[in-house]
DNA sequence: AACCTTATTGCAAATTTTTGCATTAGCAAC
DNA sequence: GTTGCTAATGCAAAAATTTGCAATAAGGTT
């Protein structure tokens, strides 16, 4: 809804789409949301807004988003999230057990990165990778 | 359907769950298929051999088999694919382009387990990663 | 071998996500 | 501003996935 959105209008256009009236409504929605939304969560706000809206566009609005990389989608606790790819990349850290989302930031992966790109010609998205594992408190709580 | 099962079987009852028929058919059809298989193509073969088996069961399974970590779940060019688990841990880089799958040994990232380990007090499942991006082959396209 | 507890299944319905197709509307070119 | 091409939307139906609940059966105990 605002200046930095004239970023994306143009990312969109330069690519041979269009921004359409349905898709500045859910990216805002993304946006506004801050963290992870369900697609059914971002569906609903919309449909606050503008109940004409097809729940099948938002869908496909929010996979059009995920091509074009404005938008990362992941998989936590069983449930498809997604957040808008800011200006920080950053990755998440999912305890399996708690089902908590830990931040972290990106450099830890810059070396891995390099050694995708070097050995194997592979230019990695790593912003946004979604982690499973075990968090120091649910770590603590199993070996009694 | 083999010796190795029996490992299975034991992994399972060990945490209180129980072997069925319809849990040891899933598992064998699974490892059957050696590579990713969606859940409608498990279902599918599952269902040829054993028409009784409901659709709802064998999603509940692979599920299930998941949370045991018998079997990793991981979104490949928009599919949700299933692999069992086996004794060499890999990843896979993913192409965003033309979405060819390549297997990707696990000592790259040996080296990240540590660090989020030390110093994030987090157990991170590393086993069977999926990682996007754009392949070699894709790169060199693109740059023309 | 019979019993008991409760995890697991099947079924049917709800919910979520995807898809085909006719219609609409961006936006580049004139 | 009008026109034309085609990307994008809405709609309705299909397909995939999840869920509640009653019935079943695994497997430990006696």
């Amino acid at each position: 809804m605002s200046h930095y959105n004239i970023d994306y209008v143009q990312k969109i256009r330069e690519q041979g789409y269009r921004m359409t009236p349905q898709r500045q409504i859910v990216l805002d929605t993304v946006c506004e949301q801050g963290g992870h939304a369900t697609a059914s969560q971002i569906y609903d706000s919309v449909n606050a807004q503008q109940p004409a809206i097809n729940r099948a566009t938002v869908y496909r609005i929010l996979d059009f988003f995920c091509d074009l990389q404005l938008v990362a989608k992941a998989e936590i606790g069983g449930q498809t999230m997604f957040e808008v790819v800011g200006d920080t990349p950053h990755h998440h850290l999912i305890c399996r057990q708690c089902e908590q989302v830990m931040s972290l930031p990106d450099y830890h992966f810059t070396e891995l990165a390099e050694h995708l790109l070097v050995e194997h010609g592979f230019e990695a998205d790593l912003s946004h990778l979604a982690i499973t594992g075990l968090c120091a408190a649910c770590r603590s709580v199993e070996d009694d």
